[in-house]
DNA sequence: GTATTTGCAAAAGTTTTGCACATCC
DNA sequence: GGATGTGCAAAACTTTTGCAAATAC
């Protein structure tokens, strides 16, 4: 990858300035695992990020991993995602918009869904004095490659 | 409580029902999980769920409230839930019917939703080949007796 | 009577913590 | 120079597995 002055580079900068803005100090650990992150789609896990950024930074442990994502969370630059498998996944938030997710149950495939059609629940949080901030969704089914013949699985 | 012949009652005996035409079969443990769970509410943890089914059979071991869970989720009559925290939480499916969360980032409570307003998103989804079978929401803000004075925490 | 279930102990898997050393600003 | 960050090893936590004894049907 060319580090030019392109959109997704000069994110990669921004996201790098959130962080010392924040008092965090940047380090050759923390590019790796925000390059990282940033090349690897939506909601790896951190073992997967790790193995990713240690092709950039090979002594990188895991542990910094960890920090490093719970850093970024913090922040506001990442968020979690949580599917059925126990273990916690990451990816960057992109700034403003915001997404979900389509999972396969079939072949686990995790694609982007932009639409986020929200409103309705949110009110209906409010009706009863809740405050909405923030929510998570996934939706489960079968992709495109995955279309089931019997009807074994039902919505949750 | 008595067990009388009340809705909640029938309930829970078609779940066991259930449980035994699924091939599973019927224990004192099991009977006791399942208690535990209906007068839980949802989203409990298997540590919870096994603390409050203890008062009904002391001697049950954790390992079979997760067995117990897992064989209720495959028969479709439990589903699990997965907030922030690192564990899976548990609740009994009211058959047909569905419900989403709204959890208090202030004082962690975790209040049914009723609502489901998710038909666009299915539809976005279907759009692309992808046919939504499942779905898991939860709305994160602050209830009724927990409004931030300040701004600090964002949509995610 | 036989297959299923249980409980214990131990294992597995992910995530966190303590601490000495290194590094950023 | 001093606070912050890193890596290792070990701990913490939830969840799973192996196996002999107990139990449902």
């Amino acid at each position: 990858m060319v580090r030019d002055g392109s959109a997704a580079e000069r994110r990669f900068e921004g996201r790098l300035r959130s962080l010392r803005s924040a008092g965090h100090r940047i380090t050759a650990q923390r590019r790796a695992v925000l390059r990282a992150l940033a090349m690897m789609g939506c909601a790896c896990g951190a073992e997967d990020v790790h193995a990713r950024a240690r092709r950039i930074y090979p002594r990188l442990g895991l542990v910094t991993v960890y920090r490093t994502l719970a850093a970024l969370v913090r922040e506001g630059l990442a968020q979690t995602v949580q599917l059925d498998d126990g273990r916690v996944r990451y990816e960057l938030r992109d700034d403003g918009r915001h997404h979900h997710h389509l999972v396969c149950l079939s072949c686990g495939s995790i694609a982007r869904l932009e639409a986020c059609a929200l409103g309705r629940l949110q009110s209906a949080g409010l009706r009863r004095g809740f405050r909405v901030t923030a929510h998570r969704l996934e939706l489960f089914g079968y992709c495109e490659d995955c279309q089931p013949s019997g009807g074994r699985h039902e919505a949750r």
